[in-house]
DNA sequence: CTGAAAGCGCTAACAA
DNA sequence: TTGTTAGCGCTTTCAG
């Protein structure tokens, strides 16, 4: 698309004719220097200047230049978001909810959010911001490993990578897939399949090891044709309970790494005339809202990806400021959300 | 969360000690004008200095200020991206896609897409963007008005606006709503009933009022109790059908605002084991991949959001560029794709 | 409490 | 083909 990264421009540049500095300084006849001062509310200015400065601010619609703000102070208080860029990632709980804490956490300090999608391998530019939040490092380690190289902070959102050296958040997946096995058996099955996350991000595979270590303990088998490796998607599941449901020996059971896929499942279960849970119970996780809405209240693992958002952007929000330079590494426990999906099995 | 806009953590800021021009300048030994020509791709240089500036940047990991080229272009090339945030807009096909296709047309355009959530009352900063894209106009008129008068070029998705002076980038909502009641009329429907969107939106709005139109030229009355006013939203397809199907009248078709609502509409039809074109028909519209993957393959109206997000950058580059100061008007026309969730009415 | 002046890191005339 | 130099708009010493 683009031949070359040079800008030919010149001549019909649109050059925003924005009001500067100087032009407030001029009307309020005062030095820019007190235009800064009110402009990042500097408490050393008299209340007279003050008022000419702010009602030449109104008058002249000013809004100071970013860009000049940065360069001159020597920081940049924006974060970048990394997203892995393949199909469906968007439309999963996990993506909306990292966005909106991360929009939500931007909004309250006045950081500026900016949105990369990737594909992982093309490199960022980590040069526009004060620090970046990798939504989930897939084929992406370069570009962690460049950021941090170039010395902008990094905090990685479910990834506990100890390798890598940068902050991590994440909820303990290992943990919520051992819970999600255990409270099934607890109930009394024993023939328990599961539709697994992608394998290939660290939370779908620890939510599967954490599943299997859970039915282990309970001595458990987990027959190879009880797992189902997908995706997230909500057409992964439907093909999983499809195979599910052709075998000789049903399952009274299912975890499904995510709620989405859960959803799924029940609606193919309903499609079929087969109650939840008389026949079979459901468990999920994410605890998506979409969750209670359902033809049933589906029983899932919490996972608090909202605030584990707003916690990275604070965190990098006090890196940029100097605050701290440790390195964070926080893992949050999930929580089982007992609802209607799940119950004893059958006879 | 903060008092004040100030930043005083100068005693212990960190700098990120990046490394600038000047230090690459130094070790390629050549002027740091030599070195932004190479970094800008300016063809006039040497290979022999290209070569070494070029090992240079390697070597220092070099990355440019993106602030101060900023400063000294004159222009920004970022694009904002502001939604509103009330509950659920993220978890729609809408906002998503619109998502996706900015952040693929700034990938491509080495452009940085910043995202704006917005209540509607906060005013944006529209001063470190050389542009802004409005996913929609809500409640935020003001702040499109504060940007325009600003200097900042704006277009604004799926909404039509004359007055405000911004340009648009939208769907015929209207001749959407109407191609579903035609397209339903036309294979025998009289009780055709309809779960609009919001109907604050001029999308929502449009839908209906051509949806109406469509059944009046056609002679078919729409009563009241046909009408349920949705958002959009999962829940109050659910809401709606529920009540629908209460009715002594049944309808026989039913035009849904959007895939989502379309979907959970069959969901519930699923439930109580209707049958479905046989017993009732159904429409949807957005054209989301999702219908392709349930029960039955969704008949709908698409609607390139992808692609008019996409040309939403691709106009905020020209002008950004000077390559053009129009105001452009767009509206593209949506198409009927049939697929499996329409037949004619029962008997 | 105020202002003059020195940058921040880069681009782009202009000269050579 | 190259380098010198003057800004871009703002923050922040440092003197008053």
């Amino acid at each position: 698309m683009l031949k070359s990264n040079r800008f030919f421009w010149k001549e019909n540049m649109v050059h925003k004719k924005n009001v500067s500095i100087e032009d407030v300084a001029a009307r309020a006849d005062v030095s820019i220097t007190t235009v800064s001062r009110v402009i990042n509310n500097v408490p050393t200015v008299s209340k007279k200047n003050r008022a000419k400065v702010e009602e030449a601010i109104a008058f002249l619609k000013f809004k100071p230049n970013v860009s000049a703000q940065r360069l001159a102070r020597g920081f940049n208080n924006s974060v970048g978001l990394v997203m892995p860029g393949y199909p469906g990632i968007f439309h999963s709980f996990y993506a909306i909810e990292i966005i909106r804490g991360i929009g939500h956490a931007c909004e309250s300090l006045r950081m500026d959010m900016v949105f990369h999608i990737t594909n992982g391998f093309n490199p960022i530019n980590t040069n526009n911001v004060g620090g970046v939040i990798f939504a989930d490092v897939i084929e992406n380690r370069r570009q962690v490993e460049a950021a941090l190289a170039g010395g902008t902070p990094c905090v990685l959102i479910n990834n506990q990578d100890e390798d890598l050296g940068a902050s991590y958040i994440a909820v303990d997946n290992w943990s919520g897939g051992q819970t999600a096995a255990e409270y099934l058996a607890g109930l009394g099955h024993k023939k328990i399949a599961t539709v697994t996350g992608n394998l290939g991000t660290q939370a779908g595979a620890q939510r599967f090891e954490g599943f299997q270590s859970g039915l282990a303990a309970k001595k458990i088998v987990l027959p190879k044709e009880y797992v189902y490796q997908g995706d997230y998607s909500r057409r992964c599941a439907r093909l999983a309970i499809e195979k599910f449901l052709k075998l000789k020996d049903l399952p009274t059971a299912i975890f499904a790494a995510s709620d989405e896929m859960a959803l799924e499942i029940v609606a193919v279960l309903n499609e079929r005339g087969i109650k939840i849970p008389e026949q079979i119970s459901i468990i999920g996780f994410d605890d998506n809202p979409q969750c209670l809405f359902g033809s049933i209240a589906l029983t899932t693992i919490s996972q608090p990806l909202f605030q584990m958002a707003e916690e990275s952007v604070r965190y990098l929000y006090d890196v940029i400021q100097g605050k701290t330079k440790n390195i964070k590494k926080r893992v949050l426990k999930p929580e089982l959300v007992i609802r209607e999906s799940c119950g004893a099995p059958p006879r």
